[in-house]
DNA sequence: CATATGCTCAAGTTATCACTTGAATACTTG
DNA sequence: CAAGTATTCAAGTGATAACTTGAGCATATG
């Protein structure tokens, strides 16, 4: 065998790019980040955090290679490194919720009630859309939609929706697709629509998942 | 925005997952146990590391739930608990080699001079497996061997190779391959050969890549 | 049933990490 | 060029991690 040294180093090099990821923090940050680019207070705001804190694991990510600055003004706007940043945060949390049996449960206490709240599978909706026979709701913020959204959906943050429901049709059934398989929009959505009557069912999966599967999407202009 | 506790404690649960192979020992285990499962004792040699650290680092891997073990006599041998697991090691690699500068330059220091290793992709080794225009050797210890092996291999652990060597044509190209991409057996295997006038190349990556890549392989019954 | 083997547990040390607070920079705008 | 905003840096604190050492358990064997 030859010396250990280069062997050990070469694998703590490696592990410490799953070391970025072994805070709760910084993968919240990864997930945001999957959505869009964002600016530092932005980041900070949406994980609860303090800018400063947030600050320094963005500058963990970015050491580690998962995440690149660039500067608009006064602001620095972080985006992840590339797509295999994303489907290595999807490699964790498919071996998260097969092996750790903590998720499940904790993900219905975030989830809160889904009974009602049916998922439909991409390749469903990837048909039904080709059918036309459904309506198709991004329910993110609409920064994160006009950053890309599924080819043929409307962009609808919860706050509009309450307005839109009425307008909806009674007859074709309605999907909401938000940022993930964990994101909570889409299920309000589906609630809210369903307690007015309305034909509602979530997307199992978020637009990240989505694109990288090769899905028709469309980027703002 | 809903309470927030829930939703860190769901981050949390995923990031423990990638905290586990957040260290370069734990990630060389991981790495191992994708060829085969292996008593603690074995792993705490081939690690370099004490039996009570490779113990406590195994239980690590075994609560984040990475790993399985089972008890046989007195011995008590881990797995990985899944083929998810070593994808998600290959995603945590395939994002070092891509965005960590410095992965490159240990890789080249521990592998040594890889003038003349010229790699051959899997595309490209399964073509040739199919017209049998070339030699596969599996260079990795024999156990690794018999837990499963790529069709058609043979096996020559590098302490064989010497006395194989004469025995090989000189007129077919020889292919060794090993552990993975950064495994040294099939490095030092070609140079071996090519010091004796041999045509031989390194698969450019491992066992474990191969069968999740669905190619065809053997296991020992 | 005593001994050996293989593994795990517990305690202790040193280093590293997450977060806070307050100050320092970088850029923009008046 | 002064004042304001967004971000980063630096120092400090409490908690957690890696590794060591030595003891404790479980299983097999004489």
């Amino acid at each position: 065998m030859r010396n250990g040294a280069p062997k050990s180093a070469l694998f703590d090099a490696h592990a410490s790019v799953a070391q970025a990821l072994g805070s709760g923090r910084r993968a919240e940050i990864v997930d945001l980040l999957a959505q869009a680019e964002r600016s530092v207070e932005e980041i900070a705001t949406e994980i609860s955090q303090s800018v400063a804190n947030t600050s320094q694991h963005l500058q963990v990510l970015a050491r580690a290679g998962l995440v690149r600055s660039r500067r608009d003004g006064t602001r620095v706007y972080y985006r992840l490194a590339s797509d295999r940043v994303a489907e290595l945060w999807a490699a964790v949390r498919d071996v998260a919720v097969r092996h750790v049996a903590e998720v499940s449960v904790l993900a219905d206490e975030y989830l809160g009630d889904r009974r009602g709240v049916e998922p439909l599978s991409s390749e469903e909706l990837s048909e039904r859309l080709a059918r036309g026979d459904v309506v198709l709701l991004d329910v993110r913020p609409e920064p994160e939609f006009l950053a890309g959204h599924i080819a043929g959906a409307r962009s609808t943050p919860l706050e509009a929706l309450d307005e839109l429901a009425g307008k909806l049709p009674k007859s074709r059934e309605i999907v909401a697709y938000c940022r993930g398989p964990y994101c909570v929009y889409a299920d309000d959505a589906v609630r809210l629509l369903r307690a007015r009557g309305l034909k509602a069912r979530r997307l199992d999966v978020g637009y990240p998942e989505w694109r990288r599967a090769g899905l028709p999407v469309e980027i703002a202009s």
